[in-house]
DNA sequence: TTGAAAGCGCTAACAC
DNA sequence: GTGTTAGCGCTTTCAA
């Protein structure tokens, strides 16, 4: 049924390493001995094994590539740089979707990859020192390790240059709407934006309002429906991530508070999303960090030096934030709000 | 430095074949020895090579996925939808990126995967005459062939739903803006919602005006725009997926051509991105595809009879359509129509 | 209940 | 240039 090495050898009149000569581009074969090998090869529709093939190179010529929830909109988007990257660099890629977060000890790594792209989280110490005794190499995008190649962006000053926007807007009473820091996810990345936040407004001489919840847009919309029903409401509120601060604003319209006249709102990541729906957010490089991160994942492999990079980040102004306190003035304004609002009010309805 | 079973073997003082058992949880191993070989496997982490297992068993416990570019919003849903089922199923899931058509035929398969999920794609005769003799088993998400399981929709019956709702609206000029069906990929999709409607249209004793394009927005929003200037332009356009829908949307705005009320725009597929929008379309059930496409899939590879399904379609209206001639009435029209604007012209300037 | 040994399909010395 | 052969790390008879 299978067809081997050896069948084509025996077809071929030649021996299985002439073969493997011929298939692997060895120039130590004559012209002649090439083409009647190739010949069989197309014949009989052979292709090599690959578990063969790493059992006998110990390599695999394959990164793995794991992360929580990758059909989250700025996973989807480091995806397609991963992909990008690690197809350009001759690799497969072998996508572990780790649904529940214990279960990392039991991917079965041994033998499929030669690295490991990590992708908004990282691997406990006991994991990493098994795939260090396996030999497989590591890389973290979105997240850092002293010993580990990254590539990241600095989420506090993230936090910092998305409450400084507010604060110049004029903002004092401002809340933040973020992940569960107690998960076993621990995305680091949502609390060190609130530690930037927090760092920003305390230096204005105010206190940051906390919320945290799972990240998704429900949970994200029920703690800002809270939020605005305080005696002495937020005036602004930075989200953790676009997707949650769609959910604020999902909150904002149901509680008929009028965004960015009574509501300025701000999220982080610019997912395409983000722009569909006008949303002021602080943008990192998703796409070009998932190449990146592949790119140094193959450096690693091949035995470079630990390197690490760090991506830069920009306030990117659309319709969701505005000064305080000015009432709803401007044309643009009054249109950009209401649109908001339709666009929200489909939404809940759909 | 790598840990091997005969390693496993020699410290626990057994024999690889006794390791190997305990592995397999084979129940002829005592007590005794299980707990001691458990115990030498933690203490040295070692974890079988999936390659040499493969080699000898013959089985990867692993599926692949192609799928052209699985970043675009439907491909994302119906993964998740595999990625679920797929686990579920207790096997691997190895997602293999097709940039470029032609590159199927080099899809390093061998000795890799059990079976593969062609996701809105088909391998040509060849490629599937391959992998038979490769004995990989091969289902169909999103697209159909005589001998292969799949799972999919009729097309052509969603191409005339889309279009009767137009007609029930008093729409004769309507117009298809949808795929290239010269492309080496053929989205066979396109092809068939394009013939429904073009059936339904002449039914009703009119003729479609039909545009086709690379699938993405920039195109669809070039072919609408032409169309918006026509002399004699349609007053409702039914674009052949939403992101096209998306870009007839932008062109639209752009002309200052008012929608729904000018204009009525409806798409297929109903992905997220149409929720947020506001779009009118004709929904399919996207992640449940993918999961069911990796069940018949590893019903398949166990040796079960082919099986194909049909998902069923329904129509999801929004705010993008509406009755043929009536002036822009409501002020939920109104606002739904402001609102759309508003949002395509954010988009645009971002 | 256990161990020895024969493959699985390939690559890479090593001889010729 | 080309063939022979010894592994790679595991599973699986077959004996004990």
């Amino acid at each position: 049924m299978k067809v081997t090495i050896a069948e084509v050898a025996s077809r071929a009149g030649v021996g299985v390493a002439t073969v493997s000569r011929v298939l692997n581009g060895s120039p130590a074969v004559s012209e002649t001995t090439r083409r009647r090998v190739r010949a069989v090869i197309d014949e009989l529709g052979y292709e090599p094994s690959a578990a063969a093939r790493a059992l006998s190179t110990g390599r695999t010529r394959t990164v793995g590539v794991v992360t929580p929830f990758f059909t989250q909109p700025s996973a989807v988007e480091r995806l397609r740089g991963v992909s990008r990257a690690i197809s350009e660099g001759g690799y497969q890629l072998i996508l572990f979707d780790l649904a529940q977060p214990d279960r990392f000890a039991r991917l079965p790594v041994g033998g499929r990859i030669d690295g490991l792209l990590c992708v908004s989280m990282c691997p406990s110490e006991s994991d990493l020192a098994r795939l260090r005794t396996a030999g497989i190499a590591v890389a973290l995008v979105d997240f850092e390790h002293p010993e580990l190649p990254s590539v990241a962006i600095d989420d506090t000053a993230g936090g910092r240059l998305a409450v400084e926007h507010l604060l110049e807007l004029g903002h004092r009473r401002i809340a933040f709407v973020g992940d569960d820091e107690e998960s076993p996810w621990a995305f680091q990345s949502s609390a060190r934006r609130r530690v930037g936040a927090a760092a920003a407004v305390a230096e204005a001489g105010g206190r940051l309002i906390v919320r945290r919840g799972p990240h998704d847009r429900e949970h994200a919309r029920s703690l800002a429906a809270r939020l605005l029903a305080l005696d002495d409401p937020p005036t602004a509120i930075f989200a953790g991530s676009d997707l949650q601060a769609v959910g604020v604003l999902e909150a904002a319209d149901a509680a008929s508070v009028d965004v960015p006249g009574d509501l300025s709102v701000i999220g982080f990541d610019d997912v395409d999303l983000a722009r569909y729906v006008g949303l002021t957010t602080v943008a990192q490089p998703l796409e070009s960090s998932g190449a990146q991160g592949a790119r140094l994942l193959m450096e690693a492999m091949g035995g470079a030096p630990r390197r690490t990079c760090r991506l830069d980040l920009r306030l990117v102004r659309r319709s969701t934030t505005a000064s305080r306190g000015k009432s709803p003035g401007t044309r643009n304004q009054m249109a950009a709000a209401g649109s908001r609002r339709g666009f929200i009010a489909r939404m809940a309805s759909a």
